[in-house]
DNA sequence: GTCTATATCCCGATAGAC
DNA sequence: GTCTATCGGGATATAGAC
């Protein structure tokens, strides 16, 4: 069955957007020319331009159509957990999973665009208005584990998720250089350090919670390579 | 008085290392061309050929200039003061001090690295070599903080070094996108968190924390090869 | 809206004079 | 070792047919 002019028109859109996801992540934004997005995705590079007028218009209704998802995603799946350690370690493991390349690409591509923000005003308005966002979002979750547990936050919620996010990143960026350089159980510490939760700073007053740090869930050998 | 051959040989090779790292810091390493650097340096594209090869071969020779300079200097250079608090607020702003543009340049160019060398092996291998040892530095100035105070830290020298680096670089990124959401109070208290200073996180009872792990540091050359 | 063809520009690298 | 001139390639973007 055909489709109508308006839907082909939709589909070549999508089908743009979502090749160009992949090559940008993978090759990087200014290693990926035009003519390559378009073929990507069955059609030429006079398509792109036609929807988009530029390759940086091509780059900023990709932002745009990420607003919801890569990061919210992430925090969202991952409430089903209840501990608040369970919590950081799920989170911290779909972020930097060395063996799933998807992240690898997602984090690689966070970083060409915060790159690209730095020097170019039009994609910091966007990338800024999403980091806000998920801040806020984030800060929420964090607020609800260190009250359910009784931790002694290093600061308020909308703060914390700021340190948190911080922690994350850098983790993420010196395990992708160096794997063996960071292990999930130090990320998790970390972590659990900024939070303040009770086990590993504050021994002295565990009203119910079991303070156990090292013997308790799954621990990953950390796989070197070579 | 002229110069032998060899003085201006020396010199041309420095003038282009020197444009070439003001250039690339300022506008990105892939937007400069080979004549912009050369120019720069009041030489021609052909001197940059005739001393490095290739653009790659500027970048790797560039890099190689900066062996110990950068964060080397700026713990060092930091380690007067008294106060665990003081140090970390010191680097702190060192770091990200907005008003400087120097570090804002200086970070900008960092993390351009770190994407290159997650696609590029011949950058990575330097970037690594560097970090490493940068790490080993700051864990033995660390190290002498959390025994000078009688702190908890959340890891082990060698690995808190991770968690601080981590924090730092990730802090920065957000204050360049975000100056408002990073205030230099929060920074040191996300620091002093990982640090386990007494004072934030632990007021009840800052007992004997336990004992030192690994107290011999093995100086492992960093091999590389290609 | 999409394709083909092309205009225009700039880059990295090389060749050869000096 | 440095400069001038240039080659070859690939990029963005446009023009016009359909």
């Amino acid at each position: 069955m055909s489709q109508t002019q308006q839907e082909r028109k939709a589909e070549t859109r999508a089908r743009l957007l979502a090749a160009a996801a992949g090559l940008f992540a993978d090759q990087g934004i200014d290693a990926v020319s035009v003519d390559a997005v378009a073929e990507s995705a069955g059609r030429t590079s006079g398509a792109v331009y036609a929807h988009f007028g530029s390759k940086q218009g091509l780059l900023l209704a990709l932002l745009d159509s990420w607003k919801d998802s890569v990061l919210t995603v992430l925090l969202a799946e991952v409430a089903v957990t209840k501990s608040p350690r369970g919590q950081l370690a799920a989170v911290w493991e779909n972020l930097a999973d060395t063996t799933n390349d998807d992240s690898g690409r997602w984090s690689l591509l966070e970083h060409e665009l915060w790159l690209r923000a730095a020097r170019d005003p039009e994609v910091a308005d966007v990338i800024r208005v999403r980091n806000a966002e998920a801040r806020r979002f984030s800060a929420r979750q964090l607020a609800g584990w260190t009250t359910a547990s009784n931790a002694r936050p290093a600061a308020e919620p909308e703060q914390l998720a700021v340190l948190v996010k911080a922690l994350l990143t850098g983790l993420a960026m010196q395990r992708h250089l160096e794997p063996g350089a960071v292990t999930d159980a130090l990320a998790v510490q970390g972590l659990a350090a900024l939070l303040g939760l009770p086990g590993d700073v504050a021994p002295s007053k565990p009203s119910t919670t079991k303070p156990t740090i090292r013997s308790n869930h799954t621990d990953e050998e950390p796989h070197h390579e070579h």
